[in-house]
Formats: C-alpha cells, sequence, structure tokens
DNA sequence: CAATTTGCCTAACACTTTTAGGAAAATGTA
DNA sequence: TACATTTTCCTAAAAGTGTTAGGCAAATTG
C-alpha cells in the first residue's frame, strides 16, 4: 500500500515518454500503470478516463512547443525567425514524435481556448511582422505556413520524402526559401477567383 | 446458418462508410461485424486482423482519391489545374474525413509502394508540367504542393480555421494565388542556406 | 490524537481482438 | 446424382483495455 506518489503532472509527463515510445495512438491507461507498478484502477482519482489522459499529454505537448517556439523567435525577425520557428516544429516531431502527435489531437473547444495552442498563431504571426501585410492577407499567410509547416513535418515523419533523390533537407531550405520569397511579395487576390 | 455473402471487398467498403460516420480511429472489427449482422469471428475469415483491415480501408481511400484527382486534371494545365487538384483533396476531405484519415494511415512499404499512393506524387508532377521547372526543384515543389494540401485540409477539419475573420473559403482562394505565383517564379537557393 | 481526506487496492462488468475447432452451405468431380 | 473438398459462418474461450464501485490504510488537518 506504500503510496507511489501519482499526480496528473507525473501521469501526463510518463504518457507523453510513452507517446514517443509507443506512438500517441498507442498509449493506454493500462500500460501507463504498469510503467508507475500499479494497478490500473488506480489511475482513475487522477484521471477522469483515458480521453483525459490524452489530453493533457496533448496540453503538455503545446506548452513544450510553444516555450520552444519563443526561445527561438527571441530576437530573431525576417526570414531568420521564419526559419528559427519552422525549424522548432520540424525538429521537435523528429525528437518527440508521440508529443508532436498529440500536439494534433482534437481538443474540445473550451481546452483549446484555454491552451497553448493560442500561442503558435500569435508566434506565426509575430514572424510576419518583417514582412509587409496586413489585415486580411495576414491571417491568410498565418494558415498558409500553419499549414506548410504542419503538412510538411506530417509527410516527411510518415516517410513520403524518404524514397526518391534530392533529400529532405535540401527541400527543407528551398522550402524556407520559397516562404520567404511569397511573403516578401505577396500577391493580390486574382480577379477571376475572388 | 444462411451466408451473408462476405468479402474483403464489402468489407473494406463497409469499413470506409463506417469511418465516415464514427471517425477512422474509432472503426473497430467488432462494429462492423456488427452492422453485417454477422459473428466477430466470422470476420476473420475474410481478414487477417484489424490492421488488414484498415489497411484495406487505406487502400480504397488512395484509389478513390486517385481517381478523383485524375478526373480533375483531365484537360486542365496551369492554374487551372493546380485548383483541380487542391479542390479534390479538400472536397474529398470534407465528404468523407473518415476516408481521408484512411489515406494517411501509414502502410507498410510494400503495400505503399504497390497503392495508388504513387500516383498522387505523380499527377502533382503533372501540374508542374505547365511552369517551368526542372528537375530538383520539381521535387522540392511536389512535397512543398503535397505538404500545402494536406496540412491545409487537415488544420481546417480539426477547426483550425474556424474561429477568427476570413472565412476559410478566401484564405483558400488566396493559398491557391499564393502557390500559382510562386510556382511561376520559384526562386533559386539562398546563399546563405544551400 | 481524532477526524477527514486522499491514494491505492480488489472485484466486477462491458467491450475488443484473436485463435481453435465444428457444422452447414457451396462448389467441384466422377 | 452422389460424394469429397473447400469456404463461410458459428460457438467457445482466452487475453487485453476501459471504467465503476466500494474498501482500507496512509497522509493531512484541526
Amino acid at each position: 500500500m506504500a503510496r507511489v506518489g501519482l499526480t496528473v503532472d507525473r501521469l501526463a509527463r510518463a504518457g507523453a515518454e510513452l507517446a514517443d515510445e509507443v506512438g500517441f495512438e498507442h498509449v493506454t491507461v493500462s500500460e501507463l500503470a504498469r510503467r508507475f507498478d500499479v494497478k490500473v484502477a488506480s489511475l482513475y482519482s487522477h484521471l477522469k478516463n483515458s480521453r483525459d489522459l490524452k489530453t493533457r499529454i496533448a496540453l503538455l505537448a503545446l506548452e513544450e512547443l510553444a516555450d520552444r517556439a519563443a526561445d527561438a523567435l527571441a530576437g530573431r525577425a525576417g526570414k531568420d525567425a521564419l526559419i528559427a520557428l519552422a525549424n522548432v516544429y520540424r525538429d521537435y516531431a523528429r525528437a518527440h514524435p508521440g508529443r508532436y502527435a498529440a500536439a494534433q489531437f482534437r481538443l474540445d473547444p473550451e481546452t483549446a481556448a484555454a491552451s497553448a495552442g493560442v500561442k503558435h498563431a500569435q508566434m506565426t504571426r509575430a514572424i510576419l511582422r518583417g514582412y509587409n501585410l496586413t489585415e486580411p492577407d495576414q491571417t491568410h499567410a498565418v494558415r498558409l505556413l500553419g499549414s506548410v509547416f504542419h503538412g510538411y513535418v506530417t509527410l516527411e515523419m510518415g516517410g513520403g520524402f524518404s524514397h526518391s533523390a534530392p533529400d529532405s533537407e535540401e527541400t527543407w531550405s528551398r522550402t524556407m526559401d520559397a516562404l520567404d520569397a511569397l511573403l516578401r511579395s505577396w500577391p493580390a487576390p486574382s480577379t477571376t477567383t475572388g
């Protein structure tokens, strides 16, 4: 009966490590209990249910990611800042694939609103200060950057870029060049479409 | 004992429908059996295991998506083709979220190589014929387009763009403008980085 | 030190996955 | 048509996960 000293925070941290080892989708309350050498039911004093666990891991990952992003952005502007932020996501995903997947976990709206997730959009927006974009375009650009960062990282992790010739490192650097060029001369809306 | 007439194809199709209803991650062999009014064990005459089921749903989705992409691309070139292909992914994801998620399912290398997945890269490459890109750059561009399509669709489906002001429809159209502009004047590699 | 709260336990139930072995239906063959 | 084989579905059962209920001992509080 000696108490192990479980807390939601320790569970979330251990859950994050577990996610990195076995993949976020295979994180299980049972396995977590096993790692603490404790019976499964005991975790239910700390967690509402297994979704609660996943949510906490997601929040942890979002927080870690936001911290790193803030560090990376400090003192940088323009393309330098763009590259730094992009690398934060990519490096994090490679070092912590389970946590990165967790950060993508669909949170309910209130939880999401209170999460570090909102900081990410703000930091992406901060990058755009170095470029000359005014309001509606700024939001479009934030969304595009988010799409590229997330899309690239996801496809790369999934092995999508590992087969063919130019290595992913080079594509990544060229993608940064492309985004920088694009933001510098952001095109006006085409008349045919909008 | 009357035979229901199960086949792997029917199971995969029903699995795809189930995925659209409950989400790909909640597709379960048990639920599928229930829908055919058959005992769970019976499905194991047709499926190796639950991963097998998910693989078949993924292959089905990749195929459907490739067919639609091929149709959309027929007779189009340049920006027109770019928009058509991008819309195929987005529309498919919205109409069939479970199938779209299935298409992202990580297949083992041999299965992936034999899947319709390879056609997708080819079709994206086909779009670039309308732009003037030569070999290493063409691959970089294919990867960038893939990243944007997938990233945008994923974030949009996850509700990431539903809160703030300019609606997602507008951002989408501006994203198409941006990609077209980018492909038209694809930047040379920056000297500092590569 | 007594009272209360908290943390972990056992027990139990529901559900999913998967294997083994049987019986009836479908199919092929003489 | 009659018989042999294969296929499809079944029952039974084991193992794993999620979750709730209720209990007892440890920690905390007054």
